[in-house]
RNA sequence: GGCGGGUUGCCCGAGCGGCCAAUGGGAGGGGACUGUAAAUCCCCCGGCUCUGCCUUCGAAGGUUCAAAUCCUUCACCCGCCA
């Protein structure tokens, strides 16, 4: 099976430039990009599907470039939005430039002997271009009409107005895939579905300017089954960084996916063989109480971002945590581990111990003491898992594992560790 | 530049001098039921040294016993006109 029949089998298909034309061009290797602007911190798990398809052509041969927006994102694109991005300082975004680079490049191979990838950031060619040459050489190659029927400016325009800034993204990105064209001989830009009008705008660049052709194919907006927008949590978005989301939380999101939504996101989000995930399927539609397509979705991507080692870890956490064993049966080492992974605080073996409110609160599981004082009254706040009740509540030594840890819940599935030092 | 409309808690959106920590919806949280699902039902949802106190309704001043609500100035957004 070939390559862009995989990325239909797995729904990743949207749109491309003509298919044939495409699937011819992809016999032999080719050289294509996706981009990625730093909009924050660290890339989250929506950003993921794009990336993975882009190792996907890696892994079938094909040249990666993984494009960081170092001028893009000091712009911002109005693609998908109904209101102006405010800006970041210049700092901060090279600031996130570097470290979403460093994330971009644990997914794609340098060393292939074949065909190696690269990161490449488009305010190199980007910077050092004049206003002039800007509007002279590359603005009087885009038509104004053709601009402002963009859907990503269309909608803006309906919903109350777009900058000049925003609005010139589109030519900003087109000479980036121009660039990459002339550079590094790209002829394929991949990218979400609400980058089709940006990725043909750099078609036409590429045509007018260099009288070449390439192709453009998109990956469909990743859509939950109830409909509402994947990657998020209580917490907030899902990242790939560890500091932003441990990786604890990060196997829990996988784990914790919809049985409706499981299947599909195995075949969007892992590499397992249309084999695999058939007999996944099957099982899980038998006993879907077991959850063994939850637990090989979250394996293999808890895997392939942070390592075997920190999976099995992160397992043997959640077994210890959620599962039937006895937490204190287990060795202090085992025990240690377990709990590395969780959100933690901890307190002074010579002061008195604080109540569970003020634990719960220093270990930043909750916002606030009122928070957690409103847990303890609903009912939601455990010490291992015997409820406690009263504000006042609070752990004795005899209550630390080893001497140690003790353990807090809150609800059915948010865990703290508290260390005694 | 002129005239008019707007800026309310995570989001949407009521309130238009006291009964306002502020109606309603969404998101979110806890409980029950389960499989660390989904659906459903009940409850909660600014903070704190919590029968009370403190800080919030774009910002800063002012009027008043009392202001999210009235006045002034400023900032930003939207519309119409120039």
């Amino acid at each position: 099976m070939n390559l862009l029949d995989d990325l239909r089998w797995r729904g990743l298909l949207a749109q491309s430039t003509d298919e044939k034309a495409l699937a011819e061009a992809l016999s032999k290797p080719i050289t294509l990009y996706v981009g990625f602007d730093p909009t924050a911190p660290s890339l989250h798990c929506g950003n993921l599907v794009v990336l993975l398809v882009l190792r996907r052509f890696q892994l079938a041969g094909h040249y990666p470039i993984a494009l960081v927006g170092g001028a893009t994102g000091l712009v911002g694109d109005p693609s998908g939005r109904n209101e102006e991005r405010s800006l970041n300082s210049t700092e901060i975004v090279e600031n996130w430039v570097s470290r979403i680079r460093t994330q971009v490049s644990a997914f794609l191979d340098f060393d292939a002997p074949k065909n190696p990838a690269r990161v490449v950031n488009n305010l190199d060619w980007t910077s050092p271009l004049s206003a002039i040459e800007f509007l002279r050489d590359i603005g009087k190659h885009f038509s104004v009409n053709q601009m402002l029927a963009k859907d990503s400016v269309a909608s803006r325009l309906d919903a109350g107005g777009i900058s000049y800034t925003e609005f010139s993204y589109q030519v900003l990105q087109s000479y980036d895939y121009l660039e990459l064209f002339k550079r590094h001989g790209c002829t394929l830009q991949l990218g979400g579905s609400d980058q089709w009008g940006n990725i043909v705008a750099g078609l036409d660049l590429i045509r007018r300017v260099e009288g070449g052709s390439g192709h453009a194919l998109t990956v469909p907006l990743l859509t939950k089954s109830d409909g509402s927008k994947f990657g998020k949590t209580a917490g907030g978005s899902v990242w790939l960084d560890p500091e932003m989301t441990s990786p604890y939380a990060f196997f829990q999101f996988w784990l914790n996916s919809e049985d409706k939504d499981v299947i599909n996101f195995l075949k969007v989000f892992s590499f397992l063989s249309h084999d695999e995930i058939n007999a996944l399927e099957k099982s899980h539609n038998e006993n879907p109480g077991l959850r063994e397509a939850h637990r090989a979705l979250a394996r293999e991507l808890t895997t392939l971002l942070h390592g075997a080692e920190t999976t099995q870890r992160v397992e043997a956490a959640a077994r210890a945590l959620f599962g039937q064993g006895e937490l204190g049966e287990l060795d202090e080492a085992t025990l240690a581990s377990a709990l590395a992974e969780l959100p933690r605080a901890t307190i002074s073996k010579r002061e008195d111990i604080p109540t569970w409110v003020d634990l719960i609160t220093a270990a930043g599981v909750v916002d606030s003491k009122s928070a957690a004082r409103r847990i303890v009254k609903e009912g939601g706040a455990y010490l291992y898992n015997v409820k406690i009740s009263g504000d006042d509540f609070a752990p004795t030594k005899s209550d630390f594992l080893c001497g140690k840890y003790a353990v807090l819940r809150k609800g059915k599935r948010d865990l703290a560790a508290i260390e005694l030092i």
